[in-house]
This record gives C-alpha cells, sequence and structure tokens, in this order.
DNA sequence: AGGTTCGGCAAACAGTTGTTTACTGAATGG
DNA sequence: CCATTCAGTAAACAACTGTTTGCCGAACCT
C-alpha cells in the first residue's frame, strides 16, 4: 500500500509500465479491477446484455456512479474483458505451437493445454463462449477480429512445419480456421462438461479422447492433402 | 382461414393435427404465434435473458398478461423456439444425407443446403447461435440435447455408407460429432457474412469455398482412417 | 337457449433501472 | 503549505420492469 519514492521523479520509474505510478493510479485500478471482476462473475448466469450498472457496481461495492469513472457503457466494460480473455488465450496457443515433436505428441499436448485452460480460466472461457455470438455488436467484433488473428498465427506456424511443404497460402489458413474452430468447439464442450460435473464426471475425459480422435483424422487428411 | 367441418366431430378431422380444431384454439394459436415472432424479431439484436414480457407483448400487440396465458416464463417461450429451430434444421440434414453420390457431390450439397437454410431462416439460426452458449440454462439444455440427437441421427447415416465399412460405433460418433460441429461452425460463420454483407458481399462466398475445402480435407482423413 | 370456459384487458403493485447532479476529501504537484 | 485534481458518494429523476387482480365478452358445449 505505501510507497514511498525517495528523491526519484515519479514518472521515471525505471522498469514500471506506465500504468499505477501514484496511488492514485493504483486505486484507480484497483476499482477498475473490482468492477471486471464482479463483472465476470455476474457474467456467469447471464448476459452482458442483461448486465446492469447498478447491478455491477453493488457486487463490485461501489456506488452506480462510480461506474462511469472508468467505462462509458457497459459494452466497454465488456470489450475490456475481451482483451483480458483472449491475452491469456494466445499465450497457450503459443505454448502449443512452439515445442516439436511427432503429430500424435502434439495432439496429446494441444488437448492437454486446451483442458487445462479450461480449468484454469473457467470464468474468461465462458464469458467468450457467450458472447462470442451474443446480443452486443462490438464485443461480438472484439471477439470474432481476436480469433481471425489466432488463425493467421496458428497458419503461420503451420506452414514451418515439414508436414507443410507444397501448401498453398490458402490452404493453410483453411486448415488453421479448421483447428481453430475445432479448439473453440471443443473448449466450448469442456466448459459444459465443468459446469455438469456433479451429475457426469466422465464426460470431461470422454470429450477429450473425441477431441484426440478428431485432431487424429485431421492430422490423416492433411498428410494426405494434394493441394486445392 | 375458414375451415367449414360438415358433419364431420371436430377431432376426427383426418390429416389434422390436434391442434387447431376450434375457432378459440385457432385464435390462441394466433397470438402465441405473434409472441413467438415478436420475441424472434426481438432476439434479432439482444439475448434471451435481457428480453422482457412487456417488451415481446408490446411488439406482439398484446397486453402484458396475456402472455402468462400461453407461456409461465420467457424461458419458456426460448425453449418453444429451440424447437421450432431445430425441426427446421432436422428436415435440413436429411436432405442432405438420402441422396447418394460421390463425396464431391456430397460435401457440395451439404454447404449449398447449409448456406441456403441459413438464408433462409436467418432468424431462427441466429436465436440458436446465440443461445446456445447463452445464459438461460433451460435453453441452453435444450439445445444441446437436440444437437446430440443429431449427431446420432448424422452418425447412423455415416455408417450406412460403404465408406464406413469395419467402422466402430464409437468411431462413428466421434465423426459424426465432427460433422455436426463443422456444419454450426459454418452456419455461424455464413450468418455473420449475411450481416456484414454491405460492407464485404464477397465473405458468403470465401466461407462457402472454405468449408468445401474443409470436408474435403475431413473426408480424406476418413478414407484413409484407420480405427482408434 | 343457457351456463360455462377461457383468452385478453386495464389497472395497480412494489421494485428496479440508467444517468445526472452537486458534493466531499484525499492524493497531487508546485 | 496551499491550490488543484479527481475517484467516489448520496440523492434525485423519470421510466421501466414482472406479476397479480378482477373483469369482460366471445366461443363453447349440451
Amino acid at each position: 500500500m505505501n510507497h514511498t519514492e525517495g528523491a526519484e521523479s515519479p514518472r521515471s520509474a525505471g522498469a514500471e509500465q506506465p500504468r499505477t505510478v501514484g496511488v492514485r493510479q493504483a486505486q484507480k485500478q484497483q476499482s477498475r479491477r473490482a468492477l471486471l471482476d464482479a463483472g465476470l462473475r455476474l457474467l456467469a448466469d447471464q448476459n452482458l446484455a442483461s448486465l446492469g450498472v447498478r447491478e455491477v457496481t453493488r457486487a463490485a461495492g461501489l456506488s452506480p456512479a462510480a461506474f462511469y469513472r472508468h467505462f462509458p457503457d457497459l459494452a466497454a466494460l465488456g470489450v475490456a474483458l475481451v482483451e483480458e480473455s483472449l491475452a491469456s488465450l494466445h499465450l497457450m496457443i503459443r505454448s502449443v505451437l512452439v515445442g516439436a515433436g511427432g503429430a500424435e505428441e502434439l495432439i496429446d499436448r494441444a488437448v492437454d493445454v486446451i483442458q487445462r485452460h479450461v480449468r484454469e480460466n473457467r470464468a474468461h472461457v465462458r464469458f467468450l463462449a457467450r458472447e462470442r455470438h451474443g446480443g452486443v455488436r462490438r464485443v461480438r467484433e472484439a471477439i470474432d477480429a481476436e480469433l481471425g488473428r489466432f488463425a493467421a498465427e496458428v497458419g503461420a506456424a503451420l506452414g514451418l512445419q515439414p508436414v507443410s511443404a507444397g501448401w498453398s497460402e490458402g490452404d493453410l489458413r483453411m486448415l488453421a480456421e479448421l483447428y481453430v474452430d475445432h479448439m473453440v468447439s471443443t473448449a466450448a464442450a469442456f466448459l459444459e462438461a465443468l459446469e455438469a460435473q456433479e451429475t457426469d464426471p466422465g464426460r470431461e475425459g470422454r470429450i477429450a479422447a473425441t477431441a484426440r480422435l478428431q485432431l487424429r483424422l485431421i492430422s490423416l487428411g492433411r498428410r494426405h492433402w494434394q493441394g486445392s
């Protein structure tokens, strides 16, 4: 909490990012965080479109008017949540693609990483799944744009693998989108398995097994592809 | 509209479904329809969770209290919309699977049927995409159950094709789910292409082309599958 | 013809909503 | 140390919400 500054000018604090330099900013960030967390928690069982300003501020322990010090809109809060959610997703995808290894190991690791990611970022994943086709246009577009960048990244990574020798740019993109869509579907399925874990504990494992088989089938098609 | 009954008992009207026998029932069905249509129209740019009883009845030209003569809940209205939406989907899937033909023709026809279906049932498809992971549990479950039945139907149909000789029940199911997921993703993509048709008229065609390629790749993997 | 059923209505209920207003008081910076 | 900035507050605004109530009148059945 206390943060003595010595003789340094507040703006030149070495490795600090430009945010949270003073006590003021830090406190503001804290409130902002509270709003985001409250929002994410409330969005566990409702949509962004049905969320209310008062509802969020109440859950965050702030007065209604305080909300407008941070966001003009609830849509803006939604967009902020999108950025958060997809930042962690980006890290995830990289951790799959960097390591080399045979197709089998790659598949196992991919499914594993997805499963763990859903477990550890349940609220964010649920938010993405829910709002991807949700009622708030700006949020929808933000998610879509980011998933597109995803596919591009995956496509580039696929191009580096020896299996993809001779593949056209378009074919690579098509395959990348297939993978991304499959990842999204699988993540959503894992999520629903988590929510129903009490009544059907085996579901998560079945989804993982199915996903692995499907990826194997796709990778089989990939090996025999002769170009479009 | 007019439907004279002659000497027949109202309940034995040959090929008529048990609904809409009398004037009373017919008028009630009309109001119900108005509610469903109004709901579907309003759900074009909001979620079911943020829909209001008053909002729907206002749009349907009824008094708020009238709503409760038809549905106990807005969730119930949602479930009714799910049934409607998926009935037409079932017809669609059948029209793809019945006709024989080589893999290429089958793929072309499948993508074609999906594209046309999204165009002609835009509101229903949007509703399904939006509420599949939406904030209303009962609706989510209804959609999920129906998609599961879908996959079973597709799996059974796949088993009859000569390409699937020697496939285990589980592998067939896995493939069916892959197809269904891909169909859902593609439909959602077509939908978003329609909404953005003004600013990017070529998008719909690109999605169709990509979907065809992806299906070809999957079908390639299928031909080389050796069992799990 | 007469009594019954029942879909739809207006009105009232107590809450909730988003947003603006004027304000307070602590962190800020010269 | 003193003037300024500004995150957060309480209060007020009109508008809206879901649901229940009692009632009406047309369709229904016998």
